[in-house]
RNA sequence: GGUGGCGUGCCCGAGUGGACUAAGGGAGCGGAUUGCAAAUCCGUUUUUCAUGGGUUCGAAUCCCAUCGCCACCUCCA
């Protein structure tokens, strides 16, 4: 089944085909940092981080590029500075704006290697791009598609017939509502500033042909996806909110510079709601990832109500964000993230059960002379690094659909081989339908009850073995989903285990002769440092 | 005010004309298992898809109206 993904130009599922296959051009519009992520930016980033991990693991060759906007909010004398708190915070300080903005750079990136997004290939600062951006106003200018007034540069709109057509505008039908406030500047009020001049209160400033000044917001991302992707970019995404004006000038830009499409498809996520109700600084209901991550108290809103009453380890929240489209809203609560919780320390425990078992038994089917097959020692020396390495996504990232059929060809029985082959169809079918990870995850709910049997029946090593990387393919490397580990380093956990199994096996003597006291004390002293014991009938588990 | 979109069972959320007597997860309840418990497994909770009309042999899915919510029209993932 081939990859179909709903594009915004023309709204309708399209079947998607890159310019220069297998090589995907593909820019997300990054944040502006002028405060730490938040939940809002958790699910743009992982859903495109999903996104760009099928494109991958279809074969592509994805070049992902995101932007970090540096420029053009953190002003001194703007009207809005003053709400914002933290610009606010770093001139009470004395810092330096590109201070603040490489404070929040690395926060943002901190907190996406929480949620395991994947890093883009580049990640282009607008302030390091100054000269491009002048160059491509120049050339807008000299083209006719720009002119200079008063030391500012503005993009005539009128001159690009196209405007308003990703978005679905009518520039007339706009220009006939009413504007809150016109900048006389420009000829017409949809009119939008390619460089802007510099006031005297300004501190981030660039000499340029029009005299000092900033770019304008729109400029940084047509100059930078061109740059590092090309002219014509396969992939453009970004939140639904940046549709108009955002997306729609930057087409305008990059198409009369160069005449040629600016990008095929453009894809845009929803928005995310707090019970319900917008979430917004201004709303004082705003929840920053970090806090999310690691409050030890509840988080309140404004008026002290509870909006989540504890912390949430990021691949909680990850998955939570993947068990809905990325083109619907997504509503979070407390509730509805203590449900994910659930779902997800489940979906965890089966992981690492099958991980577990298919090791151990490929260990014991090495010892046994005559009872190895191929494939299992082979399977087994791939796998092996997973028993210390962090379990998921420390697989190999194999090219080509083929990644996850050839797990599924590596089952011994006809029986684990069809059931795995089936969990592999549904999941890219899911995915390939404008990356649905929602029915991708009712796929894994449902592999995992499979592999939870043959576990306990006792499956050959083979099958075991298919099935773990399988469940490492779709689960580590397209879901992205890494839990936190219960310990520091391999070596740290190994011997964690090995205590806590000397305790397991006294309490199990304990047990045979009658001693529940005992037994019961050393299940709950464990308990109390979080090692919970599970007496299941092939032994105890933790 | 204008434009685009959404509203699914107790909760979260897929599905968008017939395989839906609605995926999957959570929660509750019952059972199996257990010395007890947790986990696990099995079953169950909803003839129902905002509301009211309409189209159709047939609708959660299409049309109209109403209500609510979200986004954009001003920087915001």
């Amino acid at each position: 089944m081939a990859l179909r993904v709903f594009n915004t130009l023309g709204r309708k599922l399209e079947e998607f085909t890159p310019l220069n296959p297998p090589r995907v051009g593909m820019y997300v519009c990054g944040p502006t940092v002028y405060g730490h992520s938040h939940l809002g930016h958790a699910k743009s980033y992982v859903s495109f981080d999903a996104i760009l991990r099928w494109l991958r693991l279809s074969g592509y060759q994805v070049a992902y590029v995101q932007n970090i906007t540096d420029v053009g909010h953190m002003t001194e004398n703007d009207e809005d500075a003053g709400q914002d708190k933290l610009v606010a915070e770093a001139r009470r300080r004395g810092l330096h704006p590109m201070a603040v903005a490489e404070i929040f750079t690395r926060s943002y990136f901190e907190d996406m290697d929480a949620l395991n997004v994947l890093r883009p290939d580049i990640s282009p600062r607008a302030s390091g791009h100054i000269p491009e951006q002048i160059e491509c106003a120049r050339l807008l200018i000299e083209k006719g598609n720009a002119y200079v007034n008063n030391g500012s540069v503005y993009f005539d709109v009128a001159s690009f017939w196209k405007y308003g057509r990703l978005s679905g505008r009518n520039v007339e039908e706009m220009e006939a509502g009413a504007r809150v406030e016109v900048n006389p500047e420009k000829r017409k009020p949809a009119d939008f500033a390619l460089w802007k001049r510099a006031e005297p209160g300004h501190i981030m400033r660039w000499k340029s042909p029009w005299g000092e000044g900033f770019p304008g917001w729109h400029l940084e991302c047509s100059v930078m996806s061109q740059k590092y992707i090309g002219v014509t970019l396969d992939i453009h995404g970004g939140g639904l909110e940046n549709q108009f004006p955002h997306h729609e000038c930057e087409i305008a830009q990059g198409e009369c510079t160069t005449g040629q499409p600016f990008c095929r498809y453009w894809l845009h996520n929803n928005m995310v709601t707090l019970d319900g109700q917008k979430m917004g600084k201004s709303l004082g209901n705003s929840v920053c990832l970090k806090d999310l991550f690691s409050t030890t108290e509840p988080l309140r809103d404004r008026a002290g109500n509870i909006l989540v009453e504890k912390s949430f380890e990021p691949a909680v929240v990850r998955h939570f964000i993947l068990t809905s489209h990325y083109r619907a809203p997504l509503d979070f609560s407390n509730e509805a993230l203590k449900g994910a919780e659930a779902g997800s320390y489940k979906l965890r425990d089966a992981v690492r059960e099958i991980h577990k078992a298919a090791l151990t038994r490929a260990v014991h089917a090495k010892s046994e002379p005559g009872a190895q097959a191929t494939g299992s020692a082979a399977a087994a020396t791939t796998l092996a690094p997973g028993a210390t390495a962090p379990e998921l996504g420390a697989t190999a990232r194999a090219t080509g659909a083929t990644a996850l059929e050839q797990c599924s060809a590596a089952a011994k029985s006809d029986a684990v081989r069809t059931a795995l082959t089936n969990v592999v169809r549904r999941f890219a079918d899911a995915m390939n339908e404008d990356f649905n990870t929602a029915a991708a995850i009712a796929t894994v709910f449902d592999f995992i009850r499979q592999t939870g049997t043959w576990v306990r029946e006792g499956a050959p090593a083979e099958d075991l073995l298919a099935a773990d990387a399988l469940m490492q393919r779709l689960v580590g490397d397209a879901l992205g989903l890494k839990w936190q580990d219960t310990a520091g380093g391999a070596a740290a956990e190994h011997e964690r285990n090995a205590l806590i199994q000397v305790l397991v096996d006294l309490r199990n003597d304990a047990r045979k002769t009658k001693n529940f006291a005992l037994g019961d004390q050393v299940r709950q002293r464990l308990a109390a440092l979080g090692i919970e014991l599970k007496d299941g009938p092939t032994g105890t588990t933790w």
